[in-house]
DNA sequence: TTCTGTGAATTTATTCACAGCA
DNA sequence: TGCTGTGAATAAATTCACAGAA
């Protein structure tokens, strides 16, 4: 419907290309601690396991970053790259669920090193309700709506049984959330204002079973052939 | 080199495709216990938001499950892709770090429900090694040689902060493993034949947070323009 | 020279559209 | 009629290859 014509974005970016946003950026925290200044894409795809040329597409897609002949200076690239996945921001989180999953997020530094701060935690378990975990004070789950209303939380992380995992989001969809990062091996079901991604971890292992299990049968059928 | 003429796999399977298979799985699952016997390409498709098409045509790279004018066999479906997961076996794993990601990921049934065993938990914490995590025993990291060998484990399962993971990836290489799924935000180097597929927490959130700053900013051009 | 930025070529993935079977 | 299986058409992503700047 609405013509794509604002300068930051004349062509709409590849998801691929986002997905290694990130990588990239881990990157650039380990050029930056070895105290070199500037990479190629060539150095920057070696660390990265992408084809030079493609990281070069990648980075153009924001701009012209780098300097021909020399390379891309990698503060500055670092900097442009948190502008644009949003990283200059301080988002704010809720978590849904004060179990092992929560608690290894809460404690896991990426979090709050990304620029994320956790303002509140929820649990329907009683005996959690008003404790502080890694200075975070939890709620039970009937506060959801209010408490996420109230600090104006933007991102919800589901980290409850699959069981809970839908109507947690429901409360938090109603709460005015803007995106939900859930960790339950289920659908949810929200509107389509509401971005939501989901990491399944028992998907992760079948994907990697998938690639054992061809290469035993390949090696059976060397011997029988 | 080789020419691909095995009946299994007679054009080489799509990445994306392998990806959405656990996808499938879970649905059928929801099928299953609400007794539907035979579901459709395009009820599939409808649970698990994807184009009708492609769900057909990623099953039939597998074969012809289908019955025209019918549809699929839940079960039948169901037993097809688990065994083109390699799901049909039960898998060894070991998991290193014994902390609350690693917890999480014991207590966490999908591992158990997919057919994978974890054999062995290993930690650096002396004052967790000996003692039993829901029903795991904890060796010392030291052990990880020795107890992956000897208990023919296959995957390792790397929960351990980015500075220690490639110590640990070092050690279950040489122990022989054939895949790890490694959730230290950092890249690991292995050797080509060992599998290794990372699940980077913070990532995902960065990829939410793209979205986000991308629709504040329509918002403002919207009201400036 | 070296390395970026980018059109063009290529490869890969998705979707369409319909033949064929129940 | 309803749905699968699949070539053909389309769309998307990657890689090549080279012009142009330091």
């Amino acid at each position: 419907m609405v013509k794509n014509s604002s300068p930051s974005k004349r062509k709409s970016i590849p998801e691929p290309t986002i997905a290694r946003l990130p990588r990239y950026l881990r990157s650039f925290a380990q050029f930056s601690q070895s105290n070199q200044l500037v990479i190629s894409s060539k150095e920057l795809a070696a660390v990265s396991d992408i084809n030079p040329a493609q990281v070069r597409k990648d980075l153009a897609y924001f701009g012209q970053f780098g300097q021909r002949g020399v390379g891309y200076d990698v503060k500055t690239l670092d900097e442009k790259m948190r502008g644009i996945l949003g990283l200059n921001k301080s988002w704010r989180l809720a978590l849904i669920g004060a179990g092992h999953l929560g608690t290894a997020l809460l404690q896991y530094g990426g979090f709050a090193k990304a620029g994320f701060k956790v303002e509140a935690a929820f649990d329907v378990d009683p005996s959690k309700v008003g404790w502080e975990l890694e200075g975070v004070k939890i709620w039970g789950t009937p506060a959801i709506r209010q408490v996420v209303r109230e600090k104006k939380i933007e991102i919800g992380v589901i980290a409850v049984p699959a069981s809970q995992a839908q109507r947690v989001a429901d409360d938090l969809v109603d709460a005015g959330i803007r995106a939900i990062l859930n960790f339950a091996p289920c659908a949810l079901s929200v509107p389509k204002s509401v971005l939501v991604r989901g990491v399944d971890l028992a998907s992760e292992l079948e994907h990697l079973t998938y690639f054992l299990e061809k290469s035993s049968k390949s090696d059976k059928t060397k011997n029988s052939g």
